[in-house]
DNA sequence: GTGGTCTAGACCACT
DNA sequence: GTGGTCTAGACCACG
């Protein structure tokens, strides 16, 4: 459920944080459901357990989670606040790479079918993983 | 030519980095022209003139400029390769938005209207700035 | 009669004491009437027995239960007692807010109008509720 | 300009978070000004640095002040915002306290001259401390 | 010098 | 057992 990659740049926290609105917002962690405590996380993932702290605060200051001291951290209903702000963090992105390609000389046209070549590539990707 | 967000998280090294690298991909530093010194930037951007000669030696490395002591500095004349360079990063871009769009349920035509309608907005808001 | 938000982080325990509190200060609970045993309102609550009689140590401890061992607790004598230092609390709110506000460049007349729209809407909010 | 109560239940890092928000949202902190580095304001409050990180970590996540990395934390010029929000957050309170005291048996006019009262109040404890 | 991250270990209140 | 707070001390990148 939790994957970690020690040597990234990215920090472990943040990583933790993304991966909980990752499942958040994909629902694959139901409203209500208790999340793994803050020390068993910390076991299983090898890390201090002030890290994932770090990471639980910021889930719920963020809103995504709640937590109750003496009894445990666990998933707001929040799904669909959270799918629509991934959707308009997606646009701002894509807002940007347009932006970015347009002083590149490409016109929308252009841009289109790189977007529809990306889907198809990221699809095929996909595809070999499963095997 | 050279804006730097002092506000921004980014590091002003890398902020001079990709100015350079934008300013060079789009021809609008001609191969072989020269930068400004190190020194001569630095007053210029009221910033440490260790910070440019940071940029510089990154720059350099990558072999978007060379430098000749006691010279100067100087485009190097890679604009094509920079700009493939460019494109290719695009891509990955817009691979991992697709596969993150593509979690959230989306499939390629939302996809494709997402882009075409994010180039549209982009341009709109261009537009409105030149006013 | 007893209603816990178990997302709160207020403290069970907490919870509990200020609902008896609040019940009695309103004479909706008798003076000399009975509460729940310990037991079955841990039962009602789904609470660990524990904190219901921490609840009840901390009530006897203010006085404002008594409990007879073998018997059960019972509400105390104290309605006007609680009454009076309910509304000194809620005074001495009133005061640090009117001290916040002051400094924000609210006057006098602000804060009374302010006061007067907060409890037309508090008694809209309840009608609503009541529907 | 900070003063922490070291006695106090309420945590330290949040006492600092809400000094800051108190000063920024009146004024008192000009927007762009540089705050108290955070080793620098430990010092001063002799507490550990981590304490005053966190506290600077929620400001941050708040938007009432920006860090950067290098070069220091600073205000942000969100005065409006936040003088916005806490009326919003005054009047929810007022909300509350009308509820209560509703449920005490008071009506609107008991309640509007209590808060007058209670501003007057404040008004005297104010001056006398001046004096 | 700056802030950011992480570890280690402690104590607290609450369930 | 739970989460929350705090200390101490380390290392990093950046200016």
């Amino acid at each position: 459920m939790f994957t970690i990659d020690y040597k990234s740049r990215v920090p472990i926290y943040r990583q933790v944080v993304e991966r909980v609105e990752y499942l958040a917002a994909r629902g694959l962690l139901a409203p209500d459901s208790q999340l793994p405590s803050v020390r068993a996380l910390a076991v299983e993932l090898s890390i201090n357990p002030n890290t994932i702290a770090k990471a639980y605060g910021e889930l719920e200051a963020k809103g995504v989670i709640y937590s109750v001291p003496g009894r445990g951290s666990f998933v707001a209903n929040n799904a669909d606040a959270l799918r629509r702000e991934t959707l308009a963090q997606a646009a701002e992105r894509l807002r940007r790479l347009a932006e970015e390609l347009r002083s590149l000389g490409l016109d929308e046209e252009d841009f289109v079918r790189l977007s529809r070549d990306s889907w198809r590539q990221a699809a095929k990707e996909r595809d070999q993983k499963d095997d």
